[in-house]
Formats: structure tokens, sequence, C-alpha cells
DNA sequence: GTAGGGTTAG
């Protein structure tokens, strides 16, 4: 039995971390006497999931130096960062660790392998974890679809979501993610706004925001950049954030919209003015468009700011 | 048995 003190303390490590304060959780982690393999997984756990990855890895790597040995647990957040920064290295020596000590692989571990592999685009050792799990949930193949979608394989992607609802497991919101992505990658228009209103009247899934980004995407870039703009001002019940914004500009380049890329980046620039970058993109547009009044326009409202340098 | 573990648009 651990001392009371050291789950106490674990307890609030883990607090910590879980609320994305992982600068506190990692001074009490830090501060505390003893650690254990729960005081290790939780920081570590912490640090993936605030995307500090890099901080996961070296946090992992410190912990196999203290002796400690990580577990399952541990494994998933590491597989996760490892995922998250496309350390396929490091994600295979841990796939190797799990199968030389018998680690048992079940759901979470599973689809944890599963997702590493397919962000990574290595698709055969992914499926190979994945056709050897005994169960699979909505995650384990969403894992797959959406890694299938962002490799640019949306077809294989549509046929894994055809396989799934066979297999009697509803889709979710994540899964949706990855089907709608994959539609855009494909360019079907009709069945992306197809499985786009079936998430509501079949599955009872309510889109969101990256929901609707998706369908800015799938609409400006292969449909209209009318309808994309109706899709994202009007059909929108959320207010478009940052990340809708960038997708629009990007996907009206390709249309050479310049009245609508400049709405779009003003909007974005409201959203996140501190962003230089969204300065830089907003500048080029406008010396693309030759329209050098504006340039020196941004560059004005760049100035107080920070040095950038702007493309020619 | 157990204080700690998986998800997403660009």
């Amino acid at each position: 039995m651990p001392a009371k003190d050291l789950v106490s303390w674990n307890t609030m490590i883990h607090g910590f971390a879980t609320c994305g304060d992982v600068g506190t959780a990692r001074q009490l982690f830090d501060m505390s006497s003893e650690r254990d393999l729960v005081s290790w997984s939780s920081m570590i756990a912490g640090y993936a999931k605030s995307r500090q990855s890099n901080e996961a890895l070296i946090l992992f790597h410190d912990m196999q130096s203290a002796n400690v040995r990580p577990d399952r647990v541990t494994m998933v957040s590491v597989l996760f960062a490892c995922g998250d920064l496309g350390a396929l290295g490091m994600g295979k020596i841990v796939h190797e660790y799990i199968d030389r000590n018998k680690v048992e692989i079940a759901v979470k571990l599973g689809t944890s392998l599963v997702d590493m592999y397919a962000k990574y685009g290595d698709i055969e050792n992914s499926l190979k974890v994945f056709n050897g799990m005994g169960v699979k949930d909505v995650l384990t193949w969403s894992a797959v679809i959406i890694g299938r979608a962002n490799h640019g394989f949306g077809e294989h992607a549509l046929d894994y979501l055809a396989k799934m609802i066979s297999g009697g497991i509803k889709a979710n919101d994540i899964t949706f993610i990855g089907v709608l992505s994959a539609c855009s990658h494909v360019g079907v228009v009709d069945r992306g706004w197809t499985y786009f209103t079936s998430m509501n009247d079949k599955y009872g899934v309510t889109p969101k925001i990256e929901h609707y980004g998706c369908m800015v995407d799938l609409l400006v870039e292969f449909g209209d950049t009318s309808r994309g703009k109706r899709a994202l001002l009007e059909i929108c019940p959320l207010l478009p954030d940052a990340i809708v914004w960038r997708t629009f500009i990007s996907a009206c380049k390709i249309h050479k919209n310049m009245e609508l890329v400049e709405e779009a980046t003003v909007n974005l620039l409201e959203l996140e003015p501190h962003m230089d970058g969204n300065y830089v993109l907003l500048s080029n547009m406008y010396a693309q468009g030759k329209k050098w009044d504006d340039v020196v326009n941004v560059r004005r409202r760049m100035r107080d700011k920070t040095f950038i340098r702007f493309r020619e």
C-alpha cells in the first residue's frame, strides 16, 4: 500500500496537470520527495494533454533514468506524444517494449498504437495492431479513418467507416471529423453533404465548429466559394474561429477569389491580432493583388509589434 | 486490486 501522502500528492499533480496547469503540476512534481509510477504517469499525461509532447517524451526518458518502469497507462500518453511529434522510432520502441513485456493490448493501449502509426502514415503497422485487437471501439476505428483521411486516402477512410457501421459501431463526432475530411480529400461534395446531414439525423451528433470547418474546406475547394461562404457565415450557427477562417482562406486561394480572401483575413486578424503569421498572410495577399498601399498599411499595423520579414 | 491513460477541422 502506498503512503497516504504520496497518494494525495499524486492527486494534486494530476489535478493541476489535467486542468492544463502543467507548470504548477511540474512544480509539485519536482518538489515531491517521493515519486512513483503514478506521479510520473500523471505528469507525462499532463504534458501530452496540453500538447507539450516534447516535454512528455523528455520526462518519459527521465522516468526510465530514474528506474521507474512504465505500465500501459504511461504508454498511452507516451504514444500520443509520439504520434503528435511524428516520432515513429520512439513509438516503435514503446511497441516493442509492450510486446517484449507481454503487456496486454486492450482497447485504449491498442487504440493508441493504431493512432500513432496511422498519424505517421504507417498504415501497415497500424492495421496489424488493429486487426490483432479483440475489442475495438469507436475511437479505434476513428483513429484509422482520420489517419487515412489525413494522408490523402479518403476512399480507404470511407471504406473503414462502412466496415465500422456494418460491425454495429456508431459513429461519433470524432469519427465525422475523419469522414468529412476524407470527403474533402476525395472531392466528393455531395457525399460530404449527405454525411454532414446524417450526423444529426441518423447519429444524433450535433455538428461542432470543427465539422463546419471541414464543410467550409469541402465546399470552397470543390464546390464554389459562395456556397462555402454561405456555409461559413449563414449556416454555421457557431462563430467561425481562427482555424475556420484560415481553412477558408487557403481553400479560396485555389480560386483566387481576392475579395473573399481579404474579408476573411480581416476577420482572422480581428480574432488573432497577436499572431504574427496572420499579418504576413494579409500582407502577402495584398502584395499578390499588387495593392501596395494596403501592404504598407499592414506593415504599419505590425510595426509596434515585432520584427517580421515579409516575402517579396 | 489501483491515485494515473485514448478522440478531432487547418
